[in-house]
DNA sequence: AATTAATATCGTAATATTGCGATATATAAA
DNA sequence: TTTATATATCGCAATATTACGATATTAATT
């Protein structure tokens, strides 16, 4: 991002704009969107899907957990991703909060 | 954003990326928020409220109006920004229809 | 224990973003 | 028409992001 000055905004900012980034990627919306749709999801799966390299995938999928967004669970040889879903509507909460106020007042 | 790959992603997802990647900066929430606050806003007051350069300002701003969601009337010497309302909601009902969609059919 | 399969980490090249000083442009005021 | 004020653009340095090959790690299988 470049030297981005986050000291001079304040927590719910730099906590937005660090939610808005994780998800400014088409890659990990791919990925977001593939997860949602299986009931399960093995990350060899996401590899096939996407069309990214296995290290680049497991990459965004750090990022993913990072925001506690999805969760990976050993499952043998395997890992199964899962949408953390408590947290997803917990976003989209914060989002929608930012949304709805910034529009309140406007003209 | 280093060299992603968007010609591997359908239109959907990459105008969602773009959309967050916009959203992406704590200046650019600040701003929005800022412009949120006034009944009108003026780009110099905005200069002097989160505390970065003029032409920075100037670059967050084209930004922000490249997506649409602010708009500016000139107003003799100076730039009334606001708030584009229904792109404002536009966007706000792309976000939850990708939040709602990706959540339906998971575990 | 060796092998195989799935995933993670490291290092690096290519590109993008952020922020700002210098400067250009545009408009009002003098 | 000169001056002052507000905003935009250019060019650059610092840093971040993306993608991937090579390699490490981990866990089942043989």
């Amino acid at each position: 991002m470049g030297i981005t000055k986050s000291q001079i905004f304040n927590d719910q900012q730099n906590e937005l704009a660090a939610i808005f980034r994780v998800l400014a990627n088409p890659a990990r919306i791919a990925i977001l969107e593939f997860i949602g749709d299986q009931q399960a999801c093995i990350c060899n799966d996401i590899v096939d899907q996407i069309g990214l390299a296995q290290p680049t995938i497991s990459q965004h999928l750090k990022e993913l957990k990072g925001l506690d967004l999805i969760s990976g669970e050993v499952a043998g040889k395997k890992l199964c991703y899962c949408l953390n879903l408590d947290r997803w509507n917990e976003i989209q909460d914060l989002l929608n909060t930012f949304f709805n106020q910034t529009k309140a007042n406007c003209c």
